[in-house]
DNA sequence: GCGACAG
DNA sequence: ATCTTGTCGC
């Protein structure tokens, strides 16, 4: 595998190498943050496509970690080759998120993605993936499960309890709001369990951090424009 | 074989 | 992910 920064990843693949890809990816995943983690752009990272087409709509927001403002924007559009296939949805949403992030004028320090990080039944996620793939810090904050259990948690915003898979600690599933489902956190590349729920809490004023919530406007916009034309 | 299954 | 209006509640 390269991911040498001067060769363009390929993509097409069956799910049976796209398999042994995350086997050989997964051994370069840094368990923890860089000595002193404290970024300053964090980007938000998200993909739609239209009901019976192929084709996506990607974004990654930048915010500014202190005022959650919008810092810059990159999208692209594009023909979503890979199927939708549980546990291979990196391999579907990195190919058009990562022509955003070769077009971002300034890297963030920290990208959150809408999906699973280490909470993946091979350890290595969407979140985990795109870490590897930018060799940057990733948190993966998903709406619902892909693997593990968790015991009951408190109603109260920061409330949390262990997302267990095989006798082994992935998640974390955390109230980011008083009275409403938890989301899930996992760890990405270059990140932990503690610091993952820490900026997850931290960038959430609703259920979901903003840095999706920005992602996911964005993606949809484009999508209704493309499809009004 | 059966059920589960990020977006 | 997407298809879809109103409705209940803070």
């Amino acid at each position: 595998m390269s991911y040498d920064d001067t060769t363009p990843p390929r993509w097409e693949m069956t799910v049976a190498e796209a398999r042994t890809v995350q086997q050989e990816l997964r051994e370069r995943l840094i368990a923890h943050p860089p000595a002193g983690f404290a970024p300053r752009w964090i980007a938000g990272a998200d993909v739609s496509m239209e009901r019976f087409s192929h084709f996506g709509h990607a974004a990654l927001v930048v915010l500014d970690a202190q005022t959650l403002a919008v810092a810059e924007t990159a999208t692209a559009e594009e023909e979503l080759r890979f199927p939708y296939v549980p546990g291979y949805l990196s391999f579907r949403e990195l190919p058009p998120l990562h022509a955003c992030w070769e077009r971002l004028a300034a890297k963030p320090d920290l990208v959150v993605f809408d999906g699973q990080g280490y909470a993946h039944p091979r350890r290595f996620g969407l979140a985990c993936h795109g870490g590897v793939l930018w060799d940057v810090p990733t948190i993966g904050c998903a709406k619902t499960l892909l693997v593990g259990e968790h015991g009951e948690l408190g109603m109260e915003r920061g409330d949390t309890a262990p997302l267990i898979h095989k006798d082994e600690v992935v998640g974390m599933a955390v109230r980011t709001r008083d009275g409403t489902k938890p989301v899930y956190v996992s760890a990405g590349h270059r990140m932990d369990l503690a610091t993952a729920v820490e900026w997850v809490l931290r960038l959430s004023r609703f259920r979901l951090p903003e840095t999706t919530r920005h992602a996911h406007a964005v993606v949809n916009d484009l999508r209704r424009a493309r499809k009004t034309e």
